[in-house]
DNA sequence: CCGACTGCTGAAAACGATTGCAGAGTTTCA
DNA sequence: TGAAACTCTGCAATCGTTTTCAGCAGTCGG
């Protein structure tokens, strides 16, 4: 029922291998014939058979998309880029979830492998040996993840910490606690990485957890930082810097007069927050289409292409931080006069 | 490179007819050769060809997925059902965003049609007229948006909100707001068709709206809902409900000592606001499920198979609804003595 | 003992595109 | 004018699979 190349051919007088170079190769054929052609393809409304190419090109034309949890809105924005970037180029999206696991996560390779020309794997659950293994199966461009020489695209989230220091050290603290997340994730170490910055601002560092990168995680870890003698609050990503917030304002501390609050990612919802959050913005849209264009160029074998895409996060300053009032420390008399230092909002 | 039906005839020492059968039609060759072939296979790590079996049985394995807005929590918690539902039978999912956007829409369905057998839509923004004209490009199963005898997954918004309105009438409430959305869209006309109940219980119901289904909508509406006699907003979905929930506490009124505030959608946040937001929950894993199971009915041509699959919504009752203490009228003195009514939570 | 039947296997024709090769025109140049 | 060079187009092979059809061997009934 579908036209075929051949209906096309037959249509317009011609043979196939002429349709066929008419439209996909256009200084081989007459211009008149190709004209012609085109619009008898056109007319007929014909739309090449992508599985019969694949077949004899060996190329799919399709991309695949990894992601350990789509309920994370963090990687909807990295998909959003992916998306639309392969559709300009012509690629369609193959889309897998792996539920945060890295042995799911291999096995969703494997089966894609041949239904794609390659792979995007976004912040792989994956262990260093199953990583190896997959890595030869396709092409494979990673996101937030480097390994050996395998082309990615990293963000300079150490870079993002550093300015969050620098943030932070202008406003006059000196005393501040990370919660950490996943202690293996390469993103909690590059947070880490990017805090020995504060060691030369002269800032004391507590670093706790491992908690889980997730609301409930900074429930948990608010109390635990609360008891430190802080200043501020850096969060590993902004569900847990939500959850830290939900869990100050119940205990009744003032956000950002006693305690300043700073997370990562910017999700949509940092800036509903209230107060509204500072946090370091990933530049997600833009690392999806990077690692498209990564990946075309390792596709089309175009080696000339760079490997590694590096792009600058941002902090966003919004109302969650400000010059500490004063040091919190030690638990608070929950009747207490509550100073009402005015919020010293938009910083 | 990769092994082929062919490598696993000659190395089985039977021919391709023989291969082939012995993978996909288990009853046609003698059990023994069968079990030597399925060896020979696994032991070269044989995996068939998707696009060359597609070429001859005329089915490519593949599903499509439109969703209108990655960014939109509602949606990836569907697109886990039906990724997880689809990984199950076998078919791989092609995932693509319109943005919003009925044609783009349209012209995904197109682009998609010849490389899936069937494509689900999710509350399609595509106009009536469009969507007549997509019908008949492939299978298609709709979510949200129930069109002539289309197959389709729909949730019963009307009764989730006659849930709600029994609620609040249980609690008290005698006037309430209904913040719109799109006005033209489904899930808004289902919504105010559920809110015909009010009137049986004897509650009085002001619409107020259209606004954008967005945290700026709640914002913007909050304002104009507090200028109405009412005791409790319902809201047309969540991000519109923790909107009013900021603006709310931004004017300090108690929520939901003073108002109480309902939702739609159960979006992860909505748990985690301050107060933890009533909603009401669409089963959107099982509603992705069901669109997959509907679809591959439809494909397999079982005609026998059920048309529409209606799924129950349920109120999830949490701290932003209470007994109305007293109702809101009029502008708020901003320093008028706050009566700390506790806030009945847990209800 | 022969024919029909059954159960299993192999040869070959599809599916819809791309592409190397060769042939048919047309132009160029001697 | 003839041959060479060059353009353009068609034929046919090819990709990896499924599926139809036919064939072979063995079994069973008569």
């Amino acid at each position: 029922m579908p036209v075929t190349i051949q209906d096309v051919a037959r249509e317009a007088g011609v043979s196939v291998s002429t349709v066929s170079r008419a439209l996909a190769a256009p200084e081989m054929v007459r211009e008149a014939t190709r004209l012609h052609v085109v619009e008898t393809a056109n007319r007929l409304g014909y739309r090449p058979n992508r599985a019969a190419r694949g077949l004899i090109t060996g190329k799919t034309g399709n991309l695949g998309v990894i992601v350990p949890d789509l309920s994370n809105p963090f990687f909807p924005a990295i998909l959003k880029g992916i998306q639309s970037q392969a559709r300009g180029a012509d690629y369609a999206v193959f889309l897998a979830d792996c539920d945060e696991n890295g042995a799911e996560e291999a096995a969703l390779v494997q089966a894609m492998a041949k239904q794609v020309d390659g792979v995007i794997l976004c912040s792989s659950r994956m262990s260093p040996s199953q990583l190896e293994r997959t890595i030869g199966l396709t092409s494979l461009v990673l996101i937030n993840r480097p390994v050996r020489d395998q082309p990615a695209v990293i963000m300079d989230v150490a870079g993002g910490m550093r300015q969050a220091v620098d943030h932070l050290t202008a406003l006059g603290h000196r005393r501040i606690a990370y919660l950490q997340g996943p202690r293996a994730s390469w993103s909690n170490q590059q947070r880490r990485r990017g805090l020995r910055h504060a060691g030369r601002r002269g800032m004391a560092v507590t670093e706790l957890g491992p908690f889980a990168p997730t609301f409930e995680g900074g429930l948990h870890a608010a109390d635990l930082a609360l008891a430190e003698d802080v200043t501020a609050i850096v969060a590993y990503n902004d569900l847990m810097a939500l959850g830290v917030l939900s869990r100050l304002a119940d205990r009744e501390v003032k956000v950002p007069a006693e305690v300043s609050v700073l997370g990562f990612d910017d999700v949509p919802m940092a800036g509903m927050a209230t107060p509204p959050l500072t946090t370091v913005a990933m530049q997600n849209g833009r690392a999806g289409r990077a690692a498209v264009d990564l990946l075309v160029n390792l596709i089309s074998g175009a080696d000339a292409g760079e490997l590694r895409r590096e792009l600058e996060c941002q902090l966003i300053v919004r109302a969650s931080t400000a010059t500490p009032r004063e040091a919190w420390s030690g638990p608070r008399q929950v009747a207490a006069p509550a100073r009402h230092g005015e919020p010293t909002e938009g910083l």
